[in-house]
DNA sequence: CCCGTAATCTGGACATTGTCCAGTATTGGA
DNA sequence: TCCAATACTGGACAATGTCCAGATTACGGG
């Protein structure tokens, strides 16, 4: 539990990537392994707390540093500030919550990588598939069982399409 | 081609959805039906090209409660602003250019509401599965055929997972 | 057709998240 | 140990939104 207790894995594993070792950069890594989904400010508190200070540039260099160097994984939940974890690699998604925004991991639903075989890539070269669930965490739906911001399936039919489709419905019904 | 032709149909949609008819609506529904995938900022432009003004707030609301009438779906790619198009509840997804950052859409690859069958919900209630597929676009292809910000796969197998399974690699290879 | 109220719009201040830059400090190899 | 390259600091700046109070507009009822 000492700060400085037991570096010498993520020293190799720096080393293993040519990434130079300073103690920002092992602060941020086991920051970001403790607490997973973190924001960049939030991981900055937590490091702050172990090392005594560092720079907002210092947490974002390392943080994109050890994007690129694929050590961490960069989640950007829409609404939200970029949030960072430890799993890389595994294709796995994320579900958070439209209320709280707690976020947590979601093995894929269809196998190893699944959304990656698009219908029609464009002529893009595709590289990766970020998937995001919407939905309301267990604590909150117990606060509050019918969010009032849903209104009922009768006034949005599935097949609204396009605003210039649902112009037709509208001439016809009023 | 005149600024007032033609609202007919939206104002008959607006008044639908129990939603006061003015005119910065009127021009941000065109905008937002003219040009799919535009940030609100570009939005706001289109629409004072066409009324003359119209302030930040203004466009923010108005867009936020088209998105709640479920007329616009607001996407929010990492690492930039939202953006907003027509088309909603087709469960369509979008391809990201990661050099340029234009948008295409681009149909679900799975079927009608694939994502949405999650492998274990954790107690969510979800009502919405977002799908990103990163890459590069044919343009930015051609302009850099080979990245140089990809490291060969060799340095990243695909066993990586979390950091910590890693480290056992760094003790052994090093 | 006019009026009053509720809803909307405006414009300025503020918040958050992130980047840029110049100068200083640290790392790691010679 | 020393040096050059790399990283960190701290302040300014930028982009994207939100908050708020007051002016304006929409629209249902008389």
């Amino acid at each position: 539990m000492t700060n400085t207790t037991d570096d010498s894995d993520l020293v190799l594993l720096l080393r293993r990537h040519r990434v130079q070792v300073t103690a920002q950069r092992l602060a941020i890594m086991r920051a970001v392994s403790s607490r997973p989904h973190a924001t960049a400010d939030e991981l900055a508190d937590d490091v702050r707390a172990v090392i005594g200070s560092i720079s907002r540039q210092a947490v974002y260099d390392t943080l994109g540093l050890l994007v690129d160097k694929h050590l961490v994984r960069r989640i950007q939940p829409p609404g939200s500030a970029a949030r960072f974890e430890d799993r890389v690699d595994d294709n796995h998604h994320h579900l958070i919550c439209r209320t709280c925004g707690s976020t947590v991991d979601i093995d894929c639903a269809v196998g190893a990588v699944p959304c990656l075989t698009a219908h029609d890539d464009h002529g893009f070269e595709i590289d990766e598939a970020e998937v995001v669930y919407w939905g309301r965490c267990p604590a909150c739906r117990a606060a509050t069982p019918e969010p009032a911001s849903q209104r009922p399936a009768s006034e949005r039919p599935a097949s609204e399409r396009h605003m210039s489709e649902r112009l037709a419905h509208a001439k016809e019904q009023q």
